[in-house]
DNA sequence: TCTCCTTCTATTGTATACAATTGCTCTGCG
DNA sequence: CGCAGAGCAATTGTATACAATAGAAGGAGA
């Protein structure tokens, strides 16, 4: 089933992925993100080298690369199955996304020079083509969205919040209910990705780390209402 | 060489490591912070696998773990060598570790109880007791401090920071500078957790987040002086 | 019928052999 | 003398077989 789905969905990481276990990686990741794995899903490796096709060897390194950005989890007896998270984990995966994209703007708005600007100017252009029409198309929308950010997070400058941030980035219950969120949100994402350029035009690292930081609170605050309401009902 | 160091100087992860891939990690972890290797030493897996003692599979293992805490690096063409920072990566680490420390103090604080509160108390009389005296015990304060941070991250209860901070805390430079910190530093150490534990007590998490802050960011000045003035010189 | 123990099975962990890739050296040509 | 390319050596990546371990099932005794 993955190989269905448009580029947008995958990893920022590598387009080209030539060894088994990147191989292994992605189709696992999108078994658990866009398959038909469910929360709490006991799995095997074996299981998991079929559904990679490649032996169980590059699996367990798929698997170790998934356990780290906690899509899948071990129990005790070191079964592995599908992450299920609680309110509470996915409340603090945002306010954890909160800080740490915040202070990559602020790096970024130190470090950010024209050609930089231009490129994100560009994306922004087409995540607002994207949205600013009747039926936005929520496919372009994710693929730039998630251009302009990888952008800042390269120009900010700090392998070590590189590792971190993209764990924290796409996933499962985020992905799940990006449909919903309503074409205001959307347009007012575009919007705070014009003010965030323009904070780093003037280098201001406090004005990009406040934009950036309600960017991701307002976006934390759609998701829960269109998720946990519905869920409520 | 790991065989002879105190227990202090290891990972708060696991005490008992049966597996051949956690004594690798173990193993080559220790040869990095506390053996002979060097920043920007090159190695193979079969070296690697020779100071294990095992196999090149849970090597491949504990590499890949090593590789996330940013303490071993791949080169493009996949070689393996000992991480070497520049000074802005380790500004960086501070700055993260700050923020997310600062983080997991709010959390505890919130989440805090009598149990805990004996606990860190008895904890820091270690500490204490260990730095208030004419020639401070690095060794035990090292060990006293590490389950100090521990316990808070596990009142914390967010098994995100529990798996992000870890890699930020004890790195070769912090152990390197260790014992050139002055008693002063350490007994300040010591006064921070006792504010800690009245923000705890007090359920007020601004206050102990703040102190937390500036906890870690003083440690960071003092490494800072202890370091960069002696390379200048 | 419940509990504990034993046995068996499923699953994970490790070693080894081999394949694929990368870097290096040495040669031949310009 | 410099450089490009071929072959070789070193290193990483993958598959498979086997070992160790945890869970489950079944049976004996109270």
């Amino acid at each position: 089933m993955p190989d269905d789905l448009p580029n947008a969905v995958y990893s920022a990481n590598s387009l080209f992925m030539s060894r088994a276990s990147d191989t292994a990686y992605e189709k696992i990741r999108s078994f658990i993100l866009y398959g038909e794995a469910r929360p709490g899903m006991q799995l095997t490796e074996e299981r998991l080298s079929e559904i990679a096709g490649v032996s169980r060897t590059p699996v367990r390194d798929a698997v170790q690369r998934l356990e780290n950005e906690m899509l899948l989890v071990r129990s005790a007896s070191k079964r592995l199955s599908v992450a299920d998270w609680s309110d509470d984990e996915i409340d603090e995966m945002f306010a954890l996304r909160a800080m740490l994209e915040c202070h990559a703007a602020e790096r970024a708005a130190q470090r950010m020079d024209g050609g930089g600007l231009a490129r994100l100017r560009e994306v922004n252009g087409l995540l607002t083509a994207a949205v600013d029409r009747a039926m936005p198309d929520v496919g372009t929308f994710l693929e730039a969205n998630r251009q302009f950010h990888d952008l800042i997070l390269e120009y900010a400058q700090s392998p070590r919040l590189s590792k971190l941030l993209p764990a924290l980035v796409e996933q499962p219950v985020v992905r799940r209910t990006a449909n919903q969120y309503s074409g205001e949100d959307l347009i007012q994402s575009a919007k705070d990705h014009d003010e965030l350029i323009a904070a780093f035009a003037a280098r201001d690292q406090d004005w990009a780390g406040a934009v950036m930081t309600s960017h991701i609170r307002r976006a934390f605050h759609s998701f829960s209402l269109a998720t946990r309401d519905s869920d409520a009902a």
